[in-house]
DNA sequence: CGTTATGTTGACATTAATCAAGCACGGTGG
DNA sequence: CCACCGTGCTTGATTAATGTCAACATAACG
C-alpha cells in the first residue's frame, strides 16, 4: 500500500526532529508517562465518552461488550504494539481490561488527531492500522462462523501463536482465563475445556499449566483448522457444489 | 466526530469547483459511467489485485469469503451509498457478488488515493467509511456471537429493517436467498426457514413472499432480539454473576 | 407446461449447552 | 511448613438445540 511508497526513518532517529515530521505513531506516545493496570482492571468503558488514544506497551487486554442479559462478548485481544482507540467515535464502542499486568501510554484523542492531521505519513498508518483492525474484526467472524469446537479452537491457538512475540516456537501463551477463550469464540468454558483435553488426548498438544500449551503436531493442529484461512491463495474459479454461480 | 465539524455543501453545488474542493466521495465517483451486474454475478474475487473502489447507487450486494472445505461465509451486505474496498489492502479480502440488479461507479484505486490525498475533507469521510466498516463487523460479531437461532434471526430482521431506504415501515425486502441469510448467520438454510415458520406462527411476522417479510409484533420482535445491542445505553457497572472484576 | 432452483417440512443423528460434582492450583493464615 | 479456602478448571450425565439427510412443495424460467 501507499505508505510503504515513503521512505521513513525508523522511529529512534527522527526523535529529535520537528514534530511535523515524526516518522511513526509510537513516537507520539513515546513521552507520555507509563500507565500500570493490574489483571482485571478496566482502562475504559463501553460507553464513555472516548477521550484518549492508547498504545500498549506490555501485557495483555481484552476487549469485550456485554449484552443485555449479561452474556458477555470479548471482541478482541490486544498486545503490545496495539493502538486502542483509532476506530471509535464518540464513544467507545467495547470496554477494555487488563488480562495480565498492563503498561501503556495514554494520549488525549484531540492532540492525537491534531498530530495525525498535519502529518501525513501519520495519517498512512492510522489508515493501516484501521484496516487491521478491520481485518481482525472480520478475521473473528469467520472464526465464529466455523461450526465445530475443534475448529474454533484449532484457530484460536494458532492466531494466538502468530500473535507470540517469540515467534515459531511452539510453545503458546494464554494469559487469558477459559472463560475469555469462550467468551471469544462464542462456546462456554466447558467446551473449550473438553477440547483442550481432546486435542491433548490425541497428543496433538500438551497443556503442562493452564496458561501455556505446546503445539507437538503443527501439521494436525492446522488440519483441524481447516487448512485455509492462514495463507492467501488464489480463489478457486470453480466454486463447489451448492454455490452456482452466474460468473462466466 | 471531527468530520461534522466542518461545514460541507452538499454534492452536486460543487460539481463545477475544482477537484481540490469537492465537497463529498460521491462525487468522486459521479463523473464514472454506471456499470451494471446481473444477480449472482462477481463484481470482484477474494484474493484479486486491488485496483479498483466501487460506489453502490442500486441494489444489494453480498461480501463473502470461501473457506477451504468449500464453506461460504458471507460477511456483509452491501446497499445504495456504500464504498466498496475502503478497507483493502494490496488484494481484495472478500469476494462481492450482486445479489439484485446492481448499478455501480467504478474509480481506479490509484486515483482515488491521488483525489483523498489531497483534499482533507475527503479524508475524513475516509475515516468516517473505515469506521463504519469496522463497528458492522464488529456487530457482526456479536450477532454470531448469539446463541439460539431465534436471537440471530430477530437481530437480522430488525437490521435488514434499519437498512431500507423507507425506513420506520414494518415491510422488510429481502432480496437475498435462504442461503445466504444462512451463511450470514452461521446457520443452516432449514434452521433459518424453520425459525421464520415459527415467528409466523407466533404472529411476530407475515411473510406472504419469499423475498419480504411484514413485522407484525415490532416489540416481540425486539424482544426476541434480546433488548440490548440497538440503544446504546451506558454501561452497568455491576456486573453480573460470573464476571467479578476488579474494578472499584 | 415441464424443468430447475429455491424453500419448506419431517425424522433422525450429533453436537454443544446445561446442571452438577469434584479436582488442583494459589494464596492465606495458623 | 502445612491445613484450609476460593477460584478457576476439569469431568460426567443429561437435555435441548441445531445440523443432516431426505422428501416434498412452490415459485421461477424457458
Amino acid at each position: 500500500m501507499s505508505a510503504q511508497l515513503i521512505s521513513m526513518r525508523d522511529g529512534r532517529a527522527a526523535a529529535q526532529t520537528p514534530a511535523s515530521s515524526l516518522a511513526d505513531l509510537s513516537s507520539l506516545f513515546r513521552r507520555q508517562p507509563i500507565e500500570k493496570f493490574e489483571p482485571g482492571r478496566a482502562i475504559f468503558w463501553e460507553g464513555d465518552e472516548a477521550t484518549h488514544i492508547f498504545e500498549v506497551t506490555d501485557g495483555m487486554l481484552r476487549a469485550l461488550r456485554l449484552l443485555g442479559d449479561g452474556r458477555r462478548i470479548i471482541v478482541g485481544f490486544l498486545r503490545p504494539g496495539d493502538i486502542l482507540g483509532v476506530s471509535l467515535r464518540e464513544r467507545y464502542l467495547y470496554s477494555v481490561e487488563a488480562v495480565s499486568p498492563v503498561e501503556l501510554h495514554r494520549l488525549p484523542r484531540r492532540r492525537f488527531e491534531d498530530e495525525v492531521a498535519r502529518n501525513s505519513q501519520l495519517q498512512q498508518q492510522v489508515f493501516s492500522r484501521l484496516r487491521d483492525e478491520m481485518t481482525a474484526a472480520q478475521d473473528q467472524a469467520v472464526l465464529l462462523s466455523r461450526r465445530c469446537a475443534d475448529e474454533k479452537l484449532a484457530n484460536f491457538l494458532l492466531m494466538m501463536r502468530n500473535g507470540q512475540s517469540y515467534n515459531r516456537t511452539s510453545v503458546v501463551d494464554l494469559p487469558m482465563t477459559r472463560l475469555d477463550i469462550a467468551d471469544y469464540l462464542g462456546m462456554t468454558i466447558e467446551t473449550v475445556s473438553r477440547t483442550i483435553t481432546k486435542f491433548a488426548n490425541s497428543g496433538i498438544i500438551a497443556a503442562p499449566g493452564r496458561r501455556s500449551i505446546t503445539v507437538l503436531k503443527m501439521e494436525a493442529l492446522r488440519s483441524l483448522a481447516d487448512s485455509e484461512e492462514d495463507q492467501h491463495w488464489m480463489p478457486s474459479r470453480a466454486p463447489s457444489s451448492r454455490y452456482a454461480s452466474a460468473n462466466a
